[in-house]
DNA sequence: TATTAATTGCAACTTTGTTGCGTTATATAA
DNA sequence: TTATATAACGCAACAAAGTTGCAATTAATA
């Protein structure tokens, strides 16, 4: 594996993120990002925070490409937790905790899954 | 509502889903009308199948968007069914019977749920 | 401070999907 | 069968999202 460094625009992005509660897109993150770099550059360093963990890309139920920190809570890694994507203010927040229980025929060889409930959020149904 | 009209292509699309047993893309769909109608129409075609509820939008784990007829069995439309996204031969299939159940906190509202299960097919785990 | 490779900017390109508009074809009624 | 209204179509143009190649820059470390 290459080493990746820290760069004045991986630095920008990762407080982006820091100061985010919610998933963010590509177009959010380079206009917080206020011509810190070229998107083209801020598309690299979303890939390499996938590679290192320590960010997710999230799909949405449109087909929006998100992306949310990882949270690494008691030293394990939460992988396929399940989101929430409110149809009102449009944010995506990660549901840790949630995990769907089913059941699928034993043809299937289930290695990931992805979980996606819609509605409305805490904020917007109040 | 509008009336919808039977058309050539229209037809031609209907019996392409006939056919298949998978979800489909409007790229794949398109090559396999061969030159029947404009890539143009053939989405346009797909957006009034949806809004006859024949067919129904689904987005893959990576973002790539397919179709895939609806089945009305037991005269009611199941809605929000799952989906297995086969990694290897990147075929899509509707898991009608497959229903998640899940825990979430009372804050968030859900309307629908979008649950796509992924790894190897029947066909390709074998 | 010098070196090496990771990172960047920029231009060009691809894929996917949308919109406007003049033309064509379908369904229905005379 | 023919006339008519409008759904559907083709085409050109556009837009958003993402990728690639390459030369120039910069971070890490020796
Ligand atoms: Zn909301
Ligand atoms: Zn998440
Ligand atoms: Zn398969
Ligand atoms: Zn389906």
């Amino acid at each position: 594996m290459k080493i990746t460094r820290n760069t004045v625009a991986k630095t920008a992005v990762l407080e982006i993120f820091g100061n985010s509660t919610t998933a963010l897109s590509h177009t959010e993150i380079q206009k917080q990002l206020n011509e810190v770099c070229d998107r083209v550059t801020t598309y690299r360093i979303l890939d390499r925070l996938i590679q290192d963990d320590i960010i997710h890309k999230i799909v949405d139920l449109d087909g929006t490409v998100k992306y949310a920190k990882c949270r690494h809570e008691h030293r394990v890694h939460i992988h396929n937790h399940a989101h929430f994507s409110c149809e009102n203010c449009h944010e995506i927040t990660c549901l840790e905790n949630v995990k769907p229980s089913y059941l699928i025929p034993h043809s299937y060889k289930v290695k990931d899954i992805n979980f996606t409930l819609s509605g409305l959020c805490p904020k917007c149904s109040s």
